[in-house]
RNA sequence: GGCCCAGUGGCGCAGUUGGUUAGCGCGUCGCCCUGUCACGGCGAAGGUCGCGGGUUCGAGUCCCGUCUGGGUCGCCA
């Protein structure tokens, strides 16, 4: 249909006659000469109608109608050229216009210079990515894809497709569930990740497996989460920790390279877990900025204050946070009620080296005498104090930590950093709210999936210490986000079984759970693990967006809803009685 | 499930301590315009102020409930 992409033509075309393609993305009517800014998906050229009939029939034209052009590309008049275009030089002279199509008024317009709504972009998410921001990410996004298939490839690995109907998979969260038509009142679950499946590719020899997998899982959502989200899913054979890590580096070093100009430096540092939780109170430390918790539970070890009494003593300091207005101050405890704490204890450090805030007084000459340093604050700085339980202090702290950057501006603008954090506990306290952190009684639950393996260290001897056993297992984080994560599996038997024990498992439910999986291992499991990356949020990041719906094709809103198509949608009696939702189920006979 | 914010012509927003006819920009429609590029000029149409109830002489504005969207904690790799 066309000869040319609007967007190629260059000074070098000029006197070529061309056919171009698209839509109407912009009418000027001089009334004696028009002019339409052309536009397909490889950018925009400007056409010129002139008096006559061809004027006349521009005239007509609307935002969006689809017209086929022929002309010749003429260089602009001397002093019309525009710089801001790549297209700026020429223009085409029309000499044939055909409708292809027209377009009713837009529900929004397709300006780069305005703000659209959210909600109105994405029920007519098709014109939204017609606009260059949505547009791109759409094609960043195809192009990590392909980067990645591209390192993957060279190293020979096998892509494969596993199934999206099938069983639960052990991840913990929520399934979406699929009635079975042709087994009454049982259900298929949409895949939480491909997890057991690629384990199964490793005993079926393929080695080297991969995917661009999309996973469900019914849970709420955040700016980073959908019911329905990607993984480059990855699983290998014969393979050690630093195998599946360096790896990781290679696609990602690839990614970051190409699509945001920036070398990663590598190896990645990396961090074990328990200290991630004691610097930063996260397992995802964004490590862009300093301001590391101090502990200060020994400091305060003989404190008169009663709220330091407490198993866990922490603090962050806010630099130059003294000056904060008595209002500010008071957000912060809102802010930190908010996240469920009673309250933000702080200490302002005078310039004089006093220290001021209603805390103050409440400590010891010594504990006052020693604050600052013991904290690293300077005259000026605002020390914020997480006292309590460890885990909920610190995590307290680590979000202040990030909070703080932020409103001080210690988050450089085009930054990355990236850091694995390794060593990961193999077992969570089914029961970790509560101050007494009653170790040894009670539940434990894996704290990535049931199939990761402890380390060397702790292999023979997990089961008498779950609490503090640590696995293979390994997230890398990219400025405070977990873009992957991985483990190495167990693949002897004996050791699975105790993991299900200690997790309160018994043989009959591991069994109905994952029977075909514990039978797949009895016929030589090869030594396996992998990484599964959040693509989602790597493509997120890598187009600079601030949700991962902006790099999403058609995402969902919140509560599941899909503005564009409406889903999810009652059905018709018929279409309910097909399917079998309220069939009662058969006596259960387990089928692997 | 908890908390916070928002909902006003098609889109983005304003609307004072409750007060008369709810404004602005963009878009839309019509007319004019031969060098614009987020063109310009003149004119016009377009609103149950998310929904329901309440307070009041009077509610876009205050109160209660509810729905939708966004954020966040819980939850969730």
């Amino acid at each position: 249909m066309r000869t040319h992409e609007a967007g190629t033509l260059r000074a070098e075309h000029a006197g070529q006659s061309v056919t171009l393609t698209g839509w109407v993305a912009r009418r000027r009517d001089h009334g004696g000469v028009i002019f339409i800014d052309l536009r397909d998906a490889s950018g925009v050229a400007q056409v010129v109608f002139r008096e006559g009939e061809m004027a006349e029939r521009a005239h007509r034209l609307r935002a969006e109608f689809v017209v086929r052009v022929v002309g010749e590309v003429h260089r602009r008049p001397e002093g019309s050229e525009n710089p801001e275009l790549p297209t700026g030089d020429i223009e085409v002279y029309a000499s044939e216009l055909e409708v292809l199509n027209e377009a009713a008024p837009l529900p929004f317009q397709l300006d780069e210079h305005l703000e659209v709504g959210e909600e109105a972009r994405l029920k007519h998410r098709y014109l939204d990515l017609r606009r260059s921001g949505p547009a791109r990410a759409m094609r960043l996004r195809s192009e990590a894809n392909r980067i990645a298939r591209e390192v993957l490839h060279a190293e020979r690995f096998v892509e494969v497709e596993t199934p999206t109907l099938t069983r639960s998979t052990p991840e913990g969260a929520r399934d979406f569930l699929v009635p079975a038509r042709l087994r009454p009142g049982s259900w298929y679950a949409l895949p939480q990740s491909p997890q057991l499946f690629k384990q199964l590719l490793m005993v079926g020899g393929l080695e080297r497996y991969y995917q661009i997998a999309r996973c469900y899982r019914d849970e709420d959502f955040r700016a980073d989460r959908q019911p329905e989200f990607t993984q480059l899913d990855i699983e290998m054979s014969f393979v050690e920790q630093d195998d599946v890590i360096a790896l990781a580096e290679r696609i990602l070093a690839g990614l970051w390279r190409e699509l945001a100009g920036h070398e990663i430096e590598l190896p990645i540092r990396r961090m074990t877990y328990a200290e991630a939780m004691a610097r930063y109170g996260t397992d995802k430390p964004d490590l862009r900025f300093g301001l590391e918790l101090t502990d200060l539970t020994e400091f305060f070890r003989e404190t008169p204050f009663r709220v330091f009494q407490a198993s866990y003593v922490g603090a962050v300091v806010m630099p130059g946070g003294a000056d904060q207005p008595r209002r500010t101050l008071d957000a912060w405890q809102e802010w930190a009620k908010q996240r469920g704490a009673r309250g933000l204890a702080y200490v302002l450090v005078n310039e004089d080296g006093t220290l001021g805030g209603p805390v103050a007084k409440n400590l010891s000459d010594a504990e006052r005498e020693g604050l600052a340093e013991a904290v690293g604050a300077r005259p000026g700085d605002c020390v914020f104090f997480g006292a309590g339980e460890p885990d909920s202090a610190r995590a307290l702290l680590g979000a202040a930590r990030v909070e703080i950057a932020h409103r001080t501006g210690l988050v450089q603008e085009g930054a990355w950093s990236f850091v694995w954090v390794v060593d990961a506990p193999m077992f969570e306290a089914v029961d970790k709210i509560g101050d007494d952190v009653a170790v040894g009684s009670g539940q434990w639950t894996a704290l990535h999936h049931a199939f990761t393996s402890p380390n060397a260290e702790w292999i023979d001897k997990f089961d008498t210490d779950p609490g503090n056993a640590l696995a293979y297992a390994y997230d890398i984080v990219c400025n405070g986000n977990e873009i992957g994560g991985g483990s190495i599996r167990i693949h002897r038997a004996d050791v699975q079984q105790k993991v299900f024990e200690i997790m309160g498992l018994g043989a009959d439910e591991a069994q109905e759970k994952f029977g075909f999986l514990l039978e797949a291992f009895k016929y030589g499991a090869p030594p396996h693990g992998g990484i599964a990356f959040g693509w989602d949020r790597i493509t997120m990041l890598l187009s600079g967006a601030d949700s991962i719906r902006e790099v999403i094709a058609f995402p969902k809103s919140g509560g599941g809803y899909d503005p564009l198509t409406a889903a999810p949608a009652p059905i018709t009696a018929q279409q309910r009685k097909e399917a079998g939702v309220d069939a009662k189920p058969q006596v259960a006979k387990p089928q692997a």
